[in-house]
DNA sequence: TTAATTAATTAGCATAGCTAACTATATTTT
DNA sequence: AAAATATAGTTAGCTATGCTAATTAATTAA
């Protein structure tokens, strides 16, 4: 219980820190991690897409209608089914992202770098740990 | 940078289980974040409630409005400086809040239980690891 | 005692969340 | 094959959350 609540308070005060690269890219939230969905994940169908991102098809319709304003991503008829859309970033939505993606990352490795060859070696580890957590969740 | 990375997607994907628990609170996420630096922080003024929560104060204000008509916290003037006002959580929000952070630690407790003795003690660990990185920052 | 600064609010805009209702396509039943 | 049902996405309309600019009130500095 105890590592639990301190593990759950370190994430949230390490993803609000690395969320402040975040202005960098001028789009909001919610758009850039729909995007990163579609980066890392190749392109979807607009309900799994919301599926993955925890929201409700109208909520997605309209960021997904956001991206394509900004040309971050696109609509794709689908061959196989015509009631469903394929959403995928455009090259130009996979350059932000990665840019968005390596200011946060750089952010936090900088904070890392300060740290012990050991204590790394034990973050690395239990980075390991967790990502076997997730992989059984739900 | 290879630990950065995947510290970074395991906290994202770690924080976007726990928060499904939150739908049982039916409170907004804003809300229920600045409530939770009113619980754990104490009485604050609004611009730092609003500073915590990387928010606006026009944003904050409106969120304290929220909370308030839910009677989960209260404005009080501040006797000092008649031009702050200090937000304080209600005994209701105290509680509301109390036992969202115990559903959410919970559930995560409960998908750390399966790990063995060996595994706890790294991320209990890293944990420290990370809360003296946080410490650091900024 | 003015002038400048600071704290919070108000106004007005865009985005993001929801449910309910609608359109168009697929699938299942009769 | 036709009708009924189910599914995918959008539209409409609401509330909440984010912003900047402008306002009000109080404090501090000149």
């Amino acid at each position: 219980m105890d590592v639990a609540d301190r593990l759950h308070s370190a994430a949230i005060h390490l993803l609000r820190q690395v969320r402040k690269q975040d202005v960098a890219t001028r789009e909001a939230p919610a758009r850039l991690s729909a995007l990163s969905v579609l980066v890392f994940g190749g392109p979807v169908t607009l309900g799994q897409l919301a599926a993955a991102e925890q929201v409700k098809p109208p909520t997605m319709t309209r960021i997904v209608t956001g991206l394509e304003r900004s040309r971050l991503a696109e609509r794709v008829d689908d061959a196989e089914d015509a009631r469903r859309v394929r959403i995928r970033a455009t090259p130009k939505g996979v350059r932000l992202l990665q840019k968005a993606r390596q200011r946060r990352i750089g952010s936090l490795a900088g904070h890392l770098n300060s740290l012990a060859e050991k204590e790394l070696r034990v973050l690395g580890k239990s980075v390991e740990v967790l990502e076997s957590v997730l992989r059984e969740w739900k």
